[in-house]
DNA sequence: TTTTGAGTTGTTCGA
DNA sequence: GTCGAACAACTCAAA
């Protein structure tokens, strides 16, 4: 280990432990940990994942020791910059397999090449890195369960361990950092950072992994493991909770969810067009546009639709920057197959509020429901909400909880406030909207035009 | 090469 | 209430 200099570059992998990346540049020679703040990454994000990045960033540099560097620009031009400023031979990252960053990381590799430095990238933000896991004739896979057990038997590396007594290099200027928007959520953030992660983690483990399986798709009950936020930004990686996981009823599904964010940050590295393209090109469906079609967007947006559990989702993203697993597939679903309205537009929406919002899990998860994703099966599946309201959130705490004015009806009856006895329709609930659509019609319209494609 | 079994998350209808 | 069948045809992955 001798007097060189290296940069740590964290992207979207802000945490200390378990961060083969920084463990490589603390073998290097003396650290100095870098983030870029890149405008072209911030402005499709909303305020909320701006406001809340932000906030991890605080985190991660009293990690550090107060040695964080921040700048602004374009990143190919200011980590060459900086690598120069410190005296830097090598820089080091965890790979990015998206679109955008793959090209931002192609040029800064280029950049710092010309000055006879070099890019280094030691492991990815996922449990196995996208392009690893392959069918038999070598090829991506394109199907999730046979994807997934293949993922399994590979398997994946285990943690790594804190380094210890990194040689952070201090007084490295930072830039002023870019305004820190007010979070859209009137909630405000969820918790921030790799100890805030730990908390998570430890309690999902503890007190919701047992009955997993069963309440995960439960949105009226609070058993989901909340950690989607730590693994967008990297405080907390999915290999310290396969680590840590068993193989229990509970630890098995919930591993087969990190599988799922690992198949679709596969899928989109094999085919990085499909942030915009759909998956399969003969799913090409007709939307609505227009004004009337606009109108029934914003009143999906708004969550004022008239269906419940379609409103409470749509008012949770809004109040929370978050919304239970569930309840994506059922508002998605009412989107395409509903409103027959293109998925790019509901995608384009969850990524703007959501705190975990994804580029991989959001679109192919949106192109799932559109049937134009990778599952190539049944187009027929069309989520009816009421029904899908009295299954998963059987006493309707999750909808009163979210739709105020319907706190007045008791029980499931809730989530068809209009077909209950006269009486209970009366009051506040009476401010709420009638069905925008009539869904048997539209499940039958949706159908036709699947045909028809 | 050809064949075969299967494909996250559903709904409706009729018995 | 519960249960099984039907809802298209196609693509994928492995044998």
């Amino acid at each position: 280990m001798g007097d060189d200099v290296a940069v740590m570059w964290f992207r979207r992998d802000l945490r200390v432990g378990d961060n083969p990346a920084l463990v490589a540049a603390a073998e290097a020679g003396r650290v100095v940990p870098l983030f870029v703040h890149d405008d072209v990454l911030a402005r499709p994000s909303g305020a909320n994942r701006v406001a809340y990045l932000h906030a991890t960033l605080d985190s991660l540099a009293a990690d550090v020791g107060g040695a964080l560097v921040e700048r602004t620009g374009v990143p190919s031009k200011v980590v060459r910059a900086v690598a120069a400023e410190v005296g830097a031979s090598v820089v080091l990252a965890a790979e990015d397999f998206g679109p955008y960053g793959r090209g931002r990381d192609d040029a800064t590799r280029q950049a710092l090449a010309g000055d006879g430095r070099l890019l280094r990238f030691v492991g990815s933000p996922y449990a196995v890195a996208p392009g690893t896991v392959k069918t038999r004739s070598g090829t991506p896979f394109k199907v999730f369960t046979p994807f997934s057990q293949m993922w399994r038997q590979d398997g994946w590396d285990d943690p790594v361990a804190a380094p210890d007594g990194v040689r952070w290099v201090r007084g490295v200027g930072s830039d002023p950092r870019p305004e820190t928007p007010s979070p859209e959520a009137t909630e405000g953030l969820p918790p921030v950072g790799e100890h805030a992660a730990w908390e998570a983690a430890e309690q999902f483990l503890s007190e919701r992994i047992g009955a997993y399986k069963e309440d995960r798709n439960r949105p009226d009950l609070d058993r989901t493991s909340r950690l989607s936020p730590h693994l967008k930004f990297g405080t907390i990686h999915p290999r310290q909770l396969l680590a840590l996981l068993g193989d229990s009823a509970g630890a098995t599904t919930f591993a087969t969810e990190l599988a799922w964010r690992d198949f679709y940050a596969d899928v989109l590295a094999q085919r990085p067009d499909t942030v915009h393209a759909n998956f399969v090109d003969s799913m090409d469906v007709r939307w609505d546009t227009g004004d009337a079609a606009d109108e029934r967007f914003e009143a999906w947006t708004a969550g004022r639709t008239g269906f419940p559990i379609v409103d409470a989702g749509m008012r949770q993203l809004l109040a929370e920057g978050w919304m239970h697993n569930r309840v994506r597939m059922i508002t998605a679903s009412f989107l395409v197959k509903d409103l027959h309205i293109d998925w790019r537009r509901g995608a384009a929406w969850f990524m703007r509020h959501l705190f975990d919002g994804d580029v991989a899990s959001n679109t192919h998860g949106w192109q799932w429901t559109a049937g134009t994703g990778t599952d190539a099966a049944p187009f027929f599946r069309v989520f009816n909400p009421a029904l899908q309201g009295r299954r998963f959130d059987p006493e309707g705490d999750y909808v009163r909880r979210h739709v105020p004015e319907l706190r007045s009806i008791p029980g499931k009856a809730v989530h068809e406030p209009r077909t209950g006895a006269d009486d209970l329709f009366s009051g506040e609930a009476s401010s709420y909207p009638a069905p925008i659509v009539d869904h048997a019609a539209e499940r039958d319209e949706a159908l036709d035009r699947y045909r028809q494609r």
